[in-house]
RNA sequence: GCGGUCGUAGCUCAGAGGCCAGAGCCCCGGAUUGUGGCUCCGGUAGUCGCGGGUUCGAAUCCCGCCGACCGCCCCA
């Protein structure tokens, strides 16, 4: 094996076998998400460290220790974007967007980076579709959202599914809570693991859903954030819960409910399907009234999900993925066809056929089992015959019929015999 | 970062100390002259992940490294 390069860990190749399953999701998610009003956003995949450091948060795992940094030669800190809202948020400010306080409503796709380790569902470059919108701060705005992702998700067909939901309140709240539950995790100090020993000054609200039984049985009577919520949030997180309910959409309240990134404020919620293995989150969403305002925009309420593409793909049932098949393969049976099979070629593709031209010759069996092997519908033959006496033999793959055209006419011929 | 399982042809895998390392799929060719799919025949292809060690002899046993997968952690 030397001499071959290894693809970095983590990062796979998407081949043409899967592309077709890639191509799909997104165009369904373009579609449906663009009936909504979101508009397509693109924004760089590198961006100066310190964006993430301010958005996501310091103390989080993702800024801590899960992202690609690097100084560029010129010296300034980059970083590859573990996530999306925060360049998508800093592209709208950089544009200016906000002046005017209109809606903004917008949505991208692409790869994400997070240096972790990689298992089922979870790789070091993913894909993810991410939504945001602008403007409105009411409960109503969240709940389209969720109605959106859903809709998404069953067009898709994913199976398994549960909706998560809490709200994590303002900030003050959030503080107020934190300081009673990392009270009552010192009194508990004794039966938690290592980790969450660690994790109590830190990030108190990741020992609430420690798989550890012990750490488990000794949160179970803790503090639960929804208790702390103020008069608007707690409004808020009601009118969301009645909004779902009306639209006959089911989920669970998880109060222990808590996403990685400090950005989040009031509702956030999360899907979950049970096809998966560890990784389990397929849509993970929620409101983040204060980010704007922290990234240096106008005070601007706001709320978006991502979705994980890789984990969808495995969700999704291929049977509903199209197979755009060939329509035509063209065989030139010795070199003298060549030129005549050519301009054929771009013929049928003028008309807006698909058309496999063969190159690189072979018996006259060998090309036929080639266009059988490409799935073509039809195989446009072109020999010695055919050359004599100006025209081309259309030959049925399906059904093994064929029939002799005159030139000008195989374009039709060929168009006859598609399904 | 921690733990477990596993690395043999392009793919899926068999071989578990001893004839030149095997099968299926794929690919290529053939089964009379210009006709695919089914069948049959033949063929290409592997420094058995890499490096050390044990042994008369290692794909097979031992050690190290690398990689993949699954779980922890974390999340999409």
């Amino acid at each position: 094996m030397a001499g071959k390069i290894r693809p970095v860990r983590g990062m796979n190749d998407i081949l043409p076998d899967q592309t077709r399953a890639w191509q799909y999701l997104e165009d369904r998610a373009r579609r449906i998400l663009e009936t909504y009003g979101y508009r397509e956003i693109r924004f760089p995949h590198l961006e100066h460290l310190e964006l993430f450091a301010r958005s996501i948060g310091e103390d989080t795992d993702i800024v801590e220790k899960e992202m690609y940094t690097f100084a560029d030669s010129g010296g300034e800190v980059l970083a590859l974007r573990p996530e999306g809202t925060a360049g998508c948020v800093r592209a709208a400010i950089s544009a200016g967007l906000f002046r005017g306080g209109g809606a903004h409503r917008l949505y991208y796709l692409g790869p994400m980076f997070r240096h972790e380790r990689p298992q089922k569902g979870r790789y070091r470059q993913f894909h993810q579709v991410g939504v945001e919108a602008f403007g409105p701060p009411g409960p109503d705005l969240d709940v389209e959202q969720i109605l959106m992702a859903q809709r998404l998700l069953q067009d898709l067909g994913v199976p398994g599914l549960t909706l998560h939901l809490n709200s994590l309140g303002q900030p003050e709240d959030r503080r107020a809570y934190r300081g009673e539950l990392i009270a009552y995790l010192e009194e508990r100090r004794g039966r938690l693991c290592d980790t969450c020993r660690d994790r109590i000054q830190r990030s108190p609200l990741r020992v609430l859903d420690c798989k550890v039984a012990s750490c488990q049985e000794a949160v179970a009577s803790a503090p639960v954030i929804t208790d702390y919520l103020g008069e608007a949030s707690r409004a808020h997180f009601e009118r969301v819960q009645a909004l779902l309910q009306e639209a006959g959409i089911r989920f669970v309240h998880d109060p222990k409910l808590v996403r990685g990134l400090d950005y989040y404020t009031d509702t956030v919620y999360e899907w979950t399907s049970d096809h998966l293995g560890a990784q389990d989150t397929v849509v993970a969403g929620g409101r983040y009234d204060g980010l704007v305002a922290e990234l240096g925009g106008p005070a601007t309420p706001a709320a978006g999900f991502a979705l994980g593409i890789e984990r969808l793909l495995a969700l999704m049932d291929s049977a509903q993925i199209p197979t755009e098949g060939l329509d035509a393969f063209v065989a030139p049976l010795d070199e003298r066809a060549q030129s005549v099979a050519l301009e054929l070629s771009e013929t049928l593709r003028d008309e807006g056929l698909s058309a496999w031209y063969h190159s690189g010759g072979g018996s006259l069996k060998s090309q036929l089992k080639k266009a059988d092997r490409l799935g073509a519908a039809v195989a446009v033959l072109l020999g010695d015959q055919e050359l004599a006496e100006g025209t081309v033999t259309v030959r049925d793959l399906v059904q093994g019929e064929q029939e002799a055209v005159p030139r000008d006419r195989a374009p039709q011929a060929v168009a006859d015999r598609l399904g």
